[in-house]
DNA sequence: TAGAGTACGGTACGTACCGTACCTTATATG
DNA sequence: CATATAAGGTACGGTACGTACCGTACTCTA
């Protein structure tokens, strides 16, 4: 990135280029992505956040009232986010899997550590805004999943209308409860097993029920 | 030599009997139960532990190394367990659903802080063994599926050894999955859910399919 | 039953991190 | 240039962890 600012001089008096506003906060969210891509969120502290930001705390305090909404700010900027144009090859399977891994690798570059210290930590009950998992009806992942099964209902591989949102968000569901109790070690037989033993032959069953 | 009265007696009030081993250890547990139910995982704290014992620290770290894993053996000592002697009714819907339901308060009791917390805490790469949740082939809710699903194919309820570990295990996953991103308030109706829209739609699926 | 080993009670400590208070200083804006 | 704003920087109070140390009660054995 452009380096072009002045360092501080050494006696912290005047000469340095003082960040402020966006330029300041960009380099504390860098700095808290990268602190927990180092060490996790277990390890992550506001003061090491700080330093490596080259600032201090009260900067950060300024922004951000805890640890928990850092580094939900952090993930929101810095995390990878998986495509949600799912592909349209024609074929269910292939749409599903396809997707499904392409979502597996920016749940890994998360981890479950961070997710279920953010769902340790955080104070749901009182602030029921802007959870680390939102409802239903506003995940992305799962208008996703729709729009897939939108897809193959257009092309007739599917009946329109069948499925329930259960039956949808499945895939999802346990690739996340996955994520979740295995340390984030999930192979991608996995999904091949939710796709092959699960969604599909439900999806088959609801179109042979009728 | 200050006044040495000695106490020997087993009930003894204040200042007289020592608490040791099983009894002290039990106490401890006693109190480390309750400092959870009544504030959670994340505001129990090792020295309010001591307090509720009447006891101290010194006392408790002598026998877990961490808030961790005195939780665990707190939980194994003293949370509700699930009767893992599935009924057998004659019928495969109502004897997942009673299992389900039965699953359902105890693990509400632990309550999904408690799990969060410690699955962000437990160093779980470093020590592979006693983990919160244990692997599928140790699992006791995994294997109260199973004898549930063979009592249905005893009686010729299901063709025998056509389910996959995974559809077997669907229904404890997912509970599991709501109970981690729920907060907790998992309604009864999502059984019931999971057993008509996914689990047994699945089991006719593979019955049809043969 | 004496003596030794063990483990509890109790206190104090060092570390780590949180979140805040307070002051100084740079800089954007009028 | 004047001024408000926000950054830099330090220090502090507070909480919790985990450990060290010591004196003492209890237990077990010779």
């Amino acid at each position: 990135m452009a380096e072009s600012k002045k360092e501080q001089a050494p006696n912290g008096g005047s000469g340095g280029t003082r960040r402020r506003g966006d330029v300041l906060e960009n380099a504390i969210l860098q700095a808290a992505w990268d602190e927990l891509v180092e060490g996790g969120y277990n390890r992550l502290t506001m003061e090491a956040v700080a330093v490596r930001a080259q600032t201090n705390k009260t900067a950060v305090y300024r922004r951000w009232p805890n640890k928990a909404q850092l580094v939900i700010a952090a993930l929101v900027k810095f995390a990878p986010k998986p495509s949600l144009e799912a592909a349209d090859t024609g074929d269910l399977r292939t749409d599903v899997l396809t997707f499904l891994q392409g979502i597996l690798e920016p749940l890994q570059a998360i981890g479950p550590e961070t997710i279920h210290g953010l769902m340790s930590e955080y104070p749901g009950k009182e602030h029921p805004m802007s959870k680390p998992l939102p409802p239903r009806s506003e995940d992305a992942l799962f208008a996703a999943m729709k729009s897939i099964v939108g897809n193959a209902e257009k092309r007739g591989e599917l009946q329109p209308g069948h499925l329930s949102e259960r039956v949808i968000s499945l895939p999802i569901d346990l690739l996340r409860y996955e994520m979740l109790t295995t340390h984030g070690q999930v192979s991608e037989d996995i999904i091949v097993q939710i796709v092959d033993e699960l969604f599909l032959p439900l999806v088959r069953a609801k179109s042979r029920a009728d």
